[in-house]
DNA sequence: GTCACACGTGGAACCGGTTCCAAATTTGAA
DNA sequence: TTCAAATTTGGAACCGGTTCCACGTGTGAC
């Protein structure tokens, strides 16, 4: 049994395929009567409009595509639940696209910009490069960037350097003078955030006259069994830091595993701060530089719906602040003489 | 400027909408010179297909639903994690549908089997009632569940009662007798798996001709933090048990957590068993039912396609064995006077 | 009584592809 | 040379909605 059509709606109520449509649309300039034979006609027949056929004829296709590095990070996911949950109050579809590998991102990139498969993307933490940016720019579908940043296109942003500064400074403020940083390679196609945290650390050890030592630099894959062996190399250094700066929650977790397994007592004897805000931190009582995931999506989307209500053009930028989160894994340096 | 349409491309290469169609298509039956003019006209103009309009004449969305529980919970991303990944290798695209509330359930469920938007839905996690399930079994929708069941449906699934009574079995094999158990709530509009797991617990305490306490029994909120609370009030009674068996791997590690706040040592003072295998299961040592949850959603979408493509309609059943890793939050009970 | 206007309605044209039929051309066998 | 079959091609019809123009009818002002 083959499904019914606007036609065979209108044929059944006697009417014009037109007033079968405006019935659907709610417009108002139908009868009571017709509408509601129309309506009588449509349960009847069980009718529901194709989507596809209402997509070609109005332009539209009610879908927001959303490309994101693979699900395995918990920021992600924490950030796509934002852009879900918006999404869902919203007439629009939610497409995703997990990109594994630079060569999935140019093509969905590619994809996105050149094709009218969604009214609009949304992409969380992969910076494109001048051209894509371009052609996204160009293109008629409206884009933001969560968690990256082009001057072409709308963004919404935490300010990482601020981050990594305000962290660093904090354990400073706390008496450390020994800080480690133990975050992501900062050389990677993908988001250069870590960068700027990193940049930000050094910027305020600088400030506070504290040199910079390489051997407090670690970079791991963003994963917390590494973070772990790591971090133990790092507490059996000769001169070991009293505090470590984690470039992520994750990491910063891993380095708590590392000091329990070599005895090493927190916030005793080692400060660890953390970047994100992941539920875990709260529940592990870690303090950490909460940078507001899920907001940043539900503020992405926002921001785009917007652009595909009113058709502005000029691309916006807005801070998501973050906040520093004092939690049990801090605490000033024991004396050493 | 407006994006050049297949007619475009007809006018100015010399030839009919239906031989650039054939183009496209790789229809053979085009001359290898007429082929090679069109595809020129075709980047000289930047033409891409409309993806909408190429639906709506063949029928197909190339996009399959997937209806899920929120994300907050590990092991549903992971197993959307294997459905992404799986379809990413395929021509289809994902649209994702977060369930929050029963009505919402309900409400895309409707949605889904009645409209022709998608090609395809992989339910996770999510039982239909029987009226939804006939529907979805009526529509020309192929539809697989995974991580739920029903008769009139595909379905990916593990056998929660067997591995319930395996875990169960296994902490008595080790010559624990006093076994709690610290689930979900079993009166759930969700997934009923808690209480498949649940029944297994018992039916092993049964088999083995020990007797089933309520006061073992522990109903809390899927999450770490009521877990470790719960678990700290079972490890109080004054008749403690010495295994825990957690429900989902997030519970026990609540339990862990519970347990190293009141100084219960694991695995000496309690045994805890875990059920699910998420990655952090494995970075800590718990001893759990691995379920493969990403392969399930793999499994989930080779069914689907299947479907796709060859049309037959007889419900099919898959089950996904589950494997008992055994790590360091399991031993013998300390012998007790 | 005439005109202007609002209202409700029918249906052709359109969105941009695919498909299929018919026709033109080429090929090859008799 | 003739005719049938194969190859290539053009383009109308179609997918199922929306939109817009035109038309009939009714209302009220003058």
């Amino acid at each position: 049994m083959t499904r019914a059509t606007i036609r065979d709606v209108a044929k059944k109520a006697g009417v014009g395929v037109g007033t079968v449509s405006r019935v659907l649309n709610n417009n108002p300039s139908v009868s009571v009567e017709t509408r509601e034979r129309v309506l009588s006609v449509i349960s009847e027949l069980d009718f529901t409009p194709n989507p596809i056929a209402r997509q070609l004829s109005t332009g539209r296709t009610l879908t927001i595509g959303v490309i994101l590095p693979h699900l395995t990070m918990p920021s992600y996911v924490e950030r796509l639940r934002g852009v879900q949950n918006a999404l869902a109050a919203s007439e629009y579809d939610l497409v995703l696209f997990s990109v594994e590998t630079p060569e999935q991102r140019d093509a969905y990139f590619d994809n996105l910009s050149r094709t009218s498969r969604v009214d609009g993307v949304i992409i969380i933490s992969i910076p494109p490069n001048d051209e894509q940016a371009q052609r996204f720019a160009d293109s008629l579908i409206p884009t933001v960037l969560v968690d990256a940043y082009h001057s072409q296109l709308n963004s919404v942003v935490t300010d990482d350097f601020k981050g990594g500064r305000k962290a660093t400074r904090y354990l400073i403020e706390l008496g450390h003078k020994k800080i480690a940083f133990l975050g992501d390679y900062l050389e990677t196609p993908f988001q250069p955030s870590m960068r700027y945290r990193f940049n930000g650390y050094k910027q305020a050890l600088v400030d506070e006259g504290i040199p910079f030592r390489s051997d407090y630099h670690v970079e791991v894959e963003n994963e917390r069994s590494q973070s772990c062996e790591m971090a133990k190399r790092l507490l059996q250094l000769e001169d070991p830091p009293t505090a470590i700066f984690g470039g992520c929650d994750i990491q910063a977790i891993g380095i708590i595993d590392g000091a329990s397994e070599v005895g090493v007592r927190i916030p005793e004897d080692l400060s660890v701060i953390g970047y994100d805000g992941i539920r875990d931190s709260e529940y592990l009582g870690l303090t950490t530089i909460q940078q507001h995931l899920f907001k940043s999506g539900v503020e992405g989307v926002n921001m785009l719906l917007g652009k595909l209500s009113q058709k502005s053009h000029e691309p916006r930028t807005k801070f998501i602040p973050f906040d520093l989160i004092q939690r049990d894994t801090t605490s000033p340096p024991r004396f050493e003489p």
